[in-house]
DNA sequence: TGAGTCACG
DNA sequence: ACGTACGTGACTCAG
């Protein structure tokens, strides 16, 4: 049997993958979507064919003559895209990396070391398959070499397979015709210019018959239609040229070692660690590697004995820094100790050589153990871990001055990527590889580690970025005020919420058969497919924009047509019942704890402008808009002798962007203290205050929200049912009227293109890698970003300090009210009767002096007996 | 699992 | 010529 080898045509490859596979970036922001893509297409192949051999060519950067030659005399060539230009050398790192035998030349192109490579292995009697996405590569076909052309078809990548004979069938010419066929009718996507007139049945059938064109232009005058005979006449220098564009070298000369492209194994370290980087996660399991084993692992210590445990306590509590995890044995669940169920193990690092698992056990106490953590931490000037909110229940004493999260560290880092856990940070900042497959005990060892070795890295990290003390005297306090936030949790008035839904489910039911009714069948309502075919195909209603898998059946769309077509305000209504019953009453009676309270989750390292994040269930997102919905809001209520106290920023973001753009016009305006969407309109509309209509100042008030958005004439257009043109004419005269502001968003726009990253008002970094692209549509994007988040991001950073310093100043005083809420720019404090109008002073105070800006900041506050009177 | 829809700031 | 407002999370359907 003769050998195999396969010869990729390496950019052809990627450039198919890049057009085939979705934008894709890691959390770098490299766009990664052509190196899976060409990963895909490479692990098919060699599945398929199980070569012996695999070398992938590249053309060189550098301009090549063929390609060349035409672009001169043309002048076009299209540049890669960037997005594409960047993943290159990644792509050769990976192959390296594999172990993959490249070639690349100045002054060859990659068809040409394919060319030359498959007659040279051929004769030595190899098997070749060459893959392309080119079909220029044809004419390299013969009995013993196939050309491979991915084709991506409905999401699937097919290959076609050309022997020679496949060539002929296909294009009725031999490979070597090809040639000449590809010069009389031309490649555009190939620079070659071909014979004009001559289109791809004229060439096939003039080749078939000549075999040349040579031999085509000796016999012109015989050619029919005379008109192409003519043609090539006319242009034969041209097709002569084509004809040298599309010959690929078969006899170039340089360097190969067939040896060197022996197929080893690919699934090497440096590959894994390059698949993690790019976050291939599906890709990884084909790495069979079980952990590369550490050498750490050999120092790792279980201690099982409270002696034991002793001389490791006082050696830790002389160091400076430690790294802490814990060890949550599932197995081992002791139901009657709620709070410690299931900890078996405390893990405790300061050193490469130091580092140990602390076991519970019949010698060590859970409790006993935890104290002497807790008391660690106040020995040692870094107690560093992975998760602090999280780890709180078992550290309620800990010294929070001393306390540092690596995952906080790391998303301030690089807050595009939000689900970061410690293994991540393990490889990112320690260069530590570690599997999914951990067992529990080996992870709590690691993890210490991590904790302890990755605290210099991030922190050097911080003070170079300049987020040092954003980390220190925001976020590190914060995550303690979150953590009693979410002890504290809110009571739900579960009964009232039961019956909330029940009337709801009535209603749901009455206005379903009015809808089947009307439609004159039954469907289901909430599906947007089903719905889309019933009232656009059978009740044949003028539909508007159309979306992948069908009609849009989206809001904005259906309140369109609801005046003209009753049965659509009912299934609107529809709609509303049944979000309101599915996510609110019934999804929000499942989190309803044995306390009575809902204790949901406010995650700190979800965001990428620096905002926290709501689940389980999400408390930020329910209902104010709609009176029915709102309504939902009475559940929600303080404890006996208790009210609560409700604060929210009164247009927070604008007045920021009064102060960072220092524009007077609307400094004044908000010195003022007026209805700042009638200033506006008054000064853009130019009318007297008194006068403006309520148009106006609704216009006026989307003005204000789209620049805060990043603005664009056609998001306002949307937003107002207005033309293009009469939104862009309202920004131009707002950009007249605060001119500012223009200057402030053309410096945040340019600011953040330099750096790669916008920064808020207290450092805190958003990545935008949108800004480079060279998609129109992305880099727009870019810009709006980089306009939105320092102003976003600064309200966030703004409202921490301010939850911070209510929460401090409660506990300070050892009041028993309590902050339950986050939402945005809302706080919602559970106050003690007694103490209303002290919550109402700190709330006040804390809220308006978390920062000292060039405008006012303003609280508006209200008391009530549930959320819905408090608001 | 992704798309569509909709709740909030 | 391109095709949009910024930031989230939950639920439902359908493949």
């Amino acid at each position: 049997m003769s050998k195999k080898i396969v010869l990729i045509d390496g950019h052809s490859i990627l450039n198919r993958a890049f057009y085939g596979v979705p934008d894709l970036t890691n959390s770098e922001g490299l766009h990664t979507n052509a190196i899976y893509g060409f990963l895909n297409i490479l692990f098919k192949i060699l599945e398929e064919e199980k070569p012996e051999y695999l070398t992938v060519a590249f053309d060189v950067h550098a301009p090549t003559f063929r390609h060349e030659m035409y672009a001169a005399y043309k002048g076009t060539r299209k540049p890669m895209m960037e997005e594409l230009r960047q993943q290159v050398p990644v792509m050769k790192e990976v192959l390296e990396a594999m172990g993959v035998k490249m070639v690349e030349q100045a002054g060859l192109e990659a068809d040409d070391i394919l060319g030359t490579l498959s007659k040279r292995l051929e004769s030595q009697g190899m098997d070749v398959s060459i893959l392309s996405g080119d079909r220029d590569l044809l004419q390299l076909a013969t009995e013993k070499v196939k050309i491979r052309i991915p084709k991506t078809k409905g999401g699937k990548t097919e290959v076609e397979d050309y022997y020679a004979a496949d060539v002929k069938s296909r294009y009725e010419v031999t490979p070597k015709e090809f040639i000449d066929l590809k010069a009389l009718m031309g490649d555009t996507s190939d620079n070659i210019p071909g014979v004009p007139s001559v289109g791809e049945k004229t060439a096939t059938k003039i080749i078939t018959e000549y075999g040349s064109i040579e031999n085509a232009y000796a016999h012109a005058d015989e050619i029919k239609p005379p008109r192409a005979g003519k043609a090539i006449k006319e242009h034969y220098d041209l097709a002569k040229l084509s004809k040298v564009l599309a010959t690929i070298h078969v006899d170039a000369d340089f360097e190969y070692e067939l040896e060197q492209a022996r197929l080893g194994d690919l699934y090497t370290r440096e590959a894994y660690v390059l698949f993690q980087k790019l976050q291939f996660k599906n890709l990884l399991s084909r790495f069979e590697m079980s952990a590369p084993k550490n050498k750490l692992e050999d120092g790792f210590k279980t201690i099982m004995k409270k002696t034991e445990a002793d001389a490791v306590f006082e050696k830790a509590n002389a160091q400076k820094r430690v790294g802490i995890s814990f060890y949550k044995d599932t197995e081992n669940v002791l139901p009657l100790f709620a709070h410690d169920a299931g900890l078996s193990g405390v893990g405790i690092a300061f050193g490469e050589s130091d580092i140990y698992m602390i076991k519970t056990g019949t010698d060590i106490t859970i409790d006993d153990l935890l104290r002497r953590v807790e008391e660690l931490s106040n020995h040692v000037e870094v107690f560093s871990l992975f998760h602090v909110k999280e780890s709180m229940e078992y550290l309620p004493n800990v010294n929070q001055k001393t306390c540092f999260d690596a995952i906080i560290a790391a998303y301030l880092l690089n807050p595009l990527k939000s689900d970061y856990d410690f293994m991540d940070v393990a490889r990112e900042q320690l260069g530590i590889l570690l599997d999914g497959k951990l067992d529990g005990e080996k992870q709590c060892f690691y993890e210490a580690y991590a904790a302890y070795a990755s605290y210099a890295p991030l922190s050097e990290k911080l003070t170079e970025t300049g987020m040092k003390k954003l980390f220190d005297e925001i976020e590190m306090p914060l995550t303690f005020t979150l953590y009693d936030m979410e002890k504290n949790g809110v009571k739900i008035e579960a009964e009232a919420l039961k019956i909330y839904g029940q009337q709801l489910g009535e209603r749901i039911v009455e206005v379903e058969k009015h809808i089947y009714e009307q439609t004159g069948e039954a469907f289901n309502i909430n599906s947007p497919k089903q719905l889309g075919i019933i009232l656009f195909e059978k009740l044949g209603l003028p539909h508007g924009k159309k979306t992948k898998t069908g009609y849009s059946t989206s809001a904005d769309i259906l309140e369109k047509l609801a005046p003209d077509y009753p049965v659509v305000s009912e299934i609107l209504e529809y709609r509303q019942l049944t979000k309101l019953k599915s996510t609110y009453a019934d999804g929000l009676a499942n989190y309803i704890q044995a306390d009575g309270r809902i204790h949901g989750k406010f995650n700190q390292t979800v965001t990428a402008t620096g905002r926290l994040s709501s689940t389980e269930p999400n408390l930020q997102n329910i209902p104010v808009r709609m009176e029915l919905g709102r309504l939902i809001r009475k559940v929600f209520i303080p404890e006996q002798d208790y009210v609560f106290v409700d604060a929210d920023y009164s247009q927070i973001e604008l007045r920021i962007l009064a102060h960072c753009s220092g524009d007077e016009q609307l400094i004044c305006a908000y010195r003022e203290a007026r209805d700042i969407h009638r200033i506006t309109a008054s000064q853009v509309f130019h009318v007297p205050f008194e006068e403006v209509t309520d148009l106006q100042r609704r216009n006026a008030k989307a003005v204000n929200f789209g620049i805060v958005y990043g603005i664009s004439s056609f998001g306002l257009s949307e937003d107002l049912s207005i033309t293009k043109k009469e939104a862009a004419q309202y920004i131009e005269n707002y950009f007249q009227t605060y001119p500012g502001i223009k200057t402030f968003l053309d410096l945040a726009v340019a600011d953040a293109k330099e750096k790669g990253y916008a920064v808020t008002l207290f450092g805190r970094r958003r990545p935008i890698p949108e800004l480079s692209s060279g998609n129109f549509m992305q880099r727009s994007f870019g810009e709006r970003v980089a306009m939105n988040s320092p102003i976003q991001g600064t309200a966030a950073d703004i409202m921490k300090i301010a939850m911070i310093g209510v929460n401090n100043r409660l506990k300070e005083r050892q009041m028993k009210s309590r902050l339950v809420l986050q939402v945005h720019d809302e706080l919602l404090i559970e106050a003690y009767k007694e103490e209303v109008a002290q919550v109402e002073e700190i709330l006040a105070y804390e809220m308006e002096h978390a920062v000292s800006l060039l405008v006012p900041l303003e609280v508006d506050m209200h008391v009530g007996a549930n959320w819905y009177e408090a608001k």
